[in-house]
Parts: structure tokens; C-alpha cells; sequence
DNA sequence: CCCTCAAGTAAACGATTGTTGACTTGAACC
DNA sequence: GGTTCAAGTCAACAATCGTTTACTTGAGGG
């Protein structure tokens, strides 16, 4: 009797849920210290009250988002070849790899001062960049695998920011440099 | 504690500048929305309301920043030839190129929500993106000296997070790779 | 010397924010 | 159907921040 296709009015997990999507999307677009928890929990259409009750806290609601986006990377296949990752890159950041793709590398460059935030947002950031070393055939290669990382966040940040004409450009038209790009800082 | 350098220990626009340069480098390091005016007003010496008094409000003191960063990124040398653009950008990341080099381009990437600040902030970014495709010898290839950028910008944003091997790299390390990437996407 | 007005300070205000405690509601079990 | 306890709401708290107002200080001209 747990299959309740129908909206159960009180779910915990499932307002939970509400919560921490609703703090991505925030804490992702205006950064820690401009995100309200009054506006996240108007989003997930809940009090904030139990923002409290569910993450303790801002940072512990913050170091859930992190933990959940550092999952989904982790879980995200199109790194697995060096060919296939200029178009997987543009893919993910044009936001056709799913809407919620991109939001994960901006995520991990908002930083809201606490520590422990700090040493999972780097873990997760150093972990992406080994395995996309490791699909450059050369785990060697790390700090090469980095610069195209953080080639690929700035990317990220300026077509947020609106400037133009990348921001507008097709995802197409951004496949073709990334790859040239890529080529040059991951080639033996 | 009177520390006397200056003759004169009631002076305007030396306050204000003092609020000026310490407003910077909080702004850029902090963000926008986690910056504190009174610790801005500490590390200038003044008093608080000062800020009000010659900048208006914080979004005032904030555009400030934005226009100055601007004038002295437009004032740079460096990307005059393409040859140059790869050393002096690694000089400029690094902060060899001066301690206050690298902070224009990660504040040029802090946003504070304001309307004005953002158009300034976009119209610095155009600006240097167009000199960097004029240095390339191509103003037709705007788009991928906004790649340059990008690039550049992550990985200054990534350097400050302290993500290693990257952050603790030496300038001549980077040198190399960023003349690949560069040469890669602006040469013919 | 003192008078004046700008430079600077101190303190408080109003608004907002994260957080907490007491209260209310509803769904599952007997 | 009544009981129970988690789920959820409401309201208020304390702290903080940007801003304003009233006051104090000091450098320079007459």
C-alpha cells in the first residue's frame, strides 16, 4: 500500500525531496549568501521551518545540494572516451544533457565559507577531473584534465552571465571549438 | 593608533579610495552579497557610513569596482600581439603581473543582481573579448576569443578554490598549455 | 585666533535573515 | 471511531546588515 501514484499530502521523504531541488536551483543561480531558505521553501511550496527540521541548517541544506550534485557527476556517463567528451561537454553545457545538467559545475563553484562545504566541493571537483583524466587514457595527465575542467566552468559561468555572442550560440557551434580546445590541452 | 604617513589626516578622496581598493578586494573575494560593508569600512580605517557618503549605497560602491576593474583591464598591456597573449595571461592568472591582476577578472564574474552593475559588468567582458579577437588579428572571431575568456576566467576561479595539482602550479607551468589552448582556438 | 564647513564618528533605526519553540493537522494503527 | 505521533504551520526571537541622523573634530581662510 506504499504505491500511492496519487500526492500524498504528507510525505517526508517527498517534501525533503522538494527541498533540496529547490536549493539547487538557488543556491546554483544566486550563490550561497544570496539564496533565502524563505524563498526555497516557497519553491518547494512548503514552511521554512523544515529546512531546520530536515538539514539542520544553510550549510547543511548547502553540503546536501553539493553531495547530491558530486552523486550525479559521479553517476554521469560521456567522460568515459576521450572522442566522445568535446560533444558530451558541449552537450552538458548547452543543457541539452537534461536541464539540470549545467547547474551541477556551477554549483560547485559557489562557495559559502564553512569548511566542511569547502572540503566536499573540492573533492568533488578533484574527482571529476581524475576520472575525465583517466578517460584521456593518462591519469598522469591531471592537471591537464584540470584546465579543461576549469576551461569548461568558466564556460559555464559566462553563458550564465548572458554575454553575448556566447551565450546565444548553439550547441553545435560550441562543439567545434570545445573539441579543438580539449584537443590541446589533453594531447600527448 | 596614529599612523601618520600622510601629512594630512582628513583627505577625501583618499578615503575614498581606500574604500575604493578595500571594497575590491572583498568583493572580489567574497562576492557580492557576502560582503560586509562595515569589515569594507575596517580595512580602509573609516567609519561605515562613509560608504553611503561617497558611494551612495553598496550597489554604488559595487558598480565603482566594476568601472575601475574595467578601466585598468582596458589600460593592460599584453594582449597587443597574440604571441604575448599566452604568457601574459598565465603572468596575469598566477598574479606576477602585479597582486591586483587576477582579482579584476574574478570580480568581472561576481554578479549583485543590480541592473546597471550587470550592464557594466557585461560591457567590460565585451570589451576585452574584443581586444583579445583584434589581438588575434581577426575581430570576426569573437566567439572563441570568449573561449580564451571563459577558459581564462575558470581557471582563476578554480586556482582561488585551492583545487591541487592546479592551485599550486607554478607560471611557467601553465605557460605551456595555455599557449596550446589559445593558439588552438585563435590561430587561422 | 576663531569661525566655518567639510571630514569623520557614533549610535540607532528599520528591514531582513536564520533559527527555534509551541501549536495544529492529518494519516496510520488498534 | 478514537488515539497517537510524525508532518507541517505559525509566530516570534536574536542577530545582522545597509542606511540615516545627529553629533564631533579638525584643517584652512579671514
Amino acid at each position: 500500500m506504499r504505491v500511492e501514484l496519487s500526492p500524498r499530502r504528507r510525505d517526508a521523504d517527498r517534501t525533503r525531496r522538494l527541498l533540496l531541488d529547490a536549493a539547487l536551483v538557488r543556491f546554483t543561480r544566486d550563490g550561497y549568501a544570496a539564496t533565502r531558505l524563505r524563498d526555497v521553501a516557497d519553491d518547494a511550496g512548503v514552511n521554512v521551518a523544515l529546512v531546520s527540521r530536515y538539514f539542520e541548517s544553510k550549510e547543511g541544506l548547502f553540503t546536501a545540494c553539493l553531495t547530491k550534485a558530486g552523486d550525479e557527476l559521479r553517476r554521469s556517463p560521456g567522460e568515459a572516451s576521450l572522442d566522445a567528451a568535446p560533444a558530451a561537454i558541449a552537450a552538458q553545457i548547452v543543457g541539452r544533457a537534461g536541464p539540470q545538467r549545467p547547474y551541477q559545475l556551477l554549483l560547485l563553484l559557489r562557495s559559502s565559507g564553512d569548511e566542511r562545504a569547502e572540503q566536499i566541493r573540492l573533492g568533488v571537483l578533484r574527482g571529476y577531473s581524475e576520472r575525465l583524466a583517466a578517460a584521456a587514457g593518462d591519469p598522469g595527465r591531471l592537471l591537464q584534465a584540470q584546465l579543461v575542467l576549469a576551461a569548461t566552468a568558466g564556460l559555464v559561468l559566462l553563458r550564465r552571465s548572458g554575454l553575448q555572442p556566447l551565450a546565444g550560440v548553439s550547441e553545435e557551434a560550441l562543439t567545434g571549438p570545445l573539441r579543438d580546445m580539449i584537443e590541446a590541452l589533453l594531447k600527448p
